[in-house]
DNA sequence: AACGCTATACTTAGGCC
DNA sequence: CGGCCTAAGTATAGCGT
């Protein structure tokens, strides 16, 4: 079969893409390489497949002056392909899934292909994304405040009344009290009761029968 | 002059040096952007001429995060595709604030130089630094929750007892109306109640004696 | 330095292992 | 995945502007 040019964009096909992938990230490493090579400057070349896989490439110096951080377990090998070091680290497999997510949801966002985009809107997208999601939060947070609050009002004013009542009932018994002197106890130390209810009175009352 | 096949090493001759720098620096931009665009894969290149000049491509702000503490003047410069631009754009500042605050955070939490630690050590902080954060929130959401529910709880149960002691304070005043006739109702109905307590019962029982 | 040009070297899509 | 192969598509060395 005959070669076509391709246009760039993404690649439908999942096999085609990895293989793709496969060659031309050696081939983007390789050329990350040459330059290194050919006019002395510093390179530092980080990519994370689709599938979370991470490779990279870098000059040892650039690891030295600008990511000493993260220097990857580098075997180094003979020149020809081996010093572009590529290799899959797993301590990344976090990171990248994040990213994908990350893209995802951009792309989900923007709602058309983010290929299109140059990095100045790639940039506010990410800006939208993570100011929605702090609005969310904040919002989250103040219904939950506003909820407690509100609660908690209620209660004071429910309390509040619930006294008023009891004083009520208080009174109401005492007069009743020393109108026929049936009444004892005090009507009031139920509610005194930090339950404010308790079974064991029924008990009372059913062994009274 | 035809073409000639050159070997990967240093170009002698300044001028030819930049030349070659500058085009094949491009070259390997595209290269990235397009395994980005083809392979849908992250990509984070960075390039430092020999002259100092920092010259990078990304295709997510993840680059930004990784090579966070690499500052160095930035150039500028017109490229045929924007999207391979090197670029100190204003919302570049926002993300730059982002990464420099996660940096800190990072600092304070591991309470020691980063730049001693791997890029492995480093990314087991992310992760504990996201781990903690979402601990935060989710403890913090709990919590609400908690304090809410309580909150209804006690509402209600307040409401009932309310009512219950406003069905009192009724009985009460009417009984009171009637002269005596207060122990006319069924001491058993308190038991109907389908709460299975009530201190309106207590009533009953407090009348029976 | 940047841009254009062109012939040629290099990369790689598409197949097949 | 990675290698190998071939032809087609690209990148770019070398030179001029």
């Amino acid at each position: 079969m005959v070669r076509q040019k391709i246009q760039i964009k993404k690649i439908d096909n999942l096999t085609a893409r990895q293989v793709t992938f496969s060659k031309r990230r050696r081939g983007v490493c390789k050329k990350a390489q040459e330059l290194f090579t050919l006019c002395d400057a510093e390179i530092a070349l980080i990519v994370f497949s689709a599938t979370g896989k991470l490779f990279h490439y870098s000059s040892s110096s650039m690891m030295e002056l600008i990511e000493r951080h993260r220097r990857q377990p580098e075997n180094s090998s003979k020149l020809g392909q081996p010093s572009l070091q590529l290799q899959e680290n797993n301590s990344y497999g976090v990171l990248s899934k994040m990213l994908e997510d990350k893209s995802r949801e951009l792309r989900q966002l923007s709602g058309e292909e983010l290929q299109e985009l140059d990095m100045d809107e790639l940039m506010k997208l990410e800006k939208m994304v993570q100011g929605g999601l702090n609005r969310v939060v904040e919002t989250k947070n103040e219904i939950f405040l506003k909820e407690i609050s509100s609660l908690k009002k209620k209660e004071s004013k429910l309390m509040e009344e619930n006294a008023m009542l009891k004083q009520q009932a208080d009174f109401m018994q005492k007069s009743e009290g020393t109108g026929n002197g049936i009444h004892q106890s005090n009507p009031s130390e139920c509610i005194r009761n930090s339950r404010g209810y308790d079974t064991s009175l029924r008990l009372g009352y059913l062994n009274v029968h």
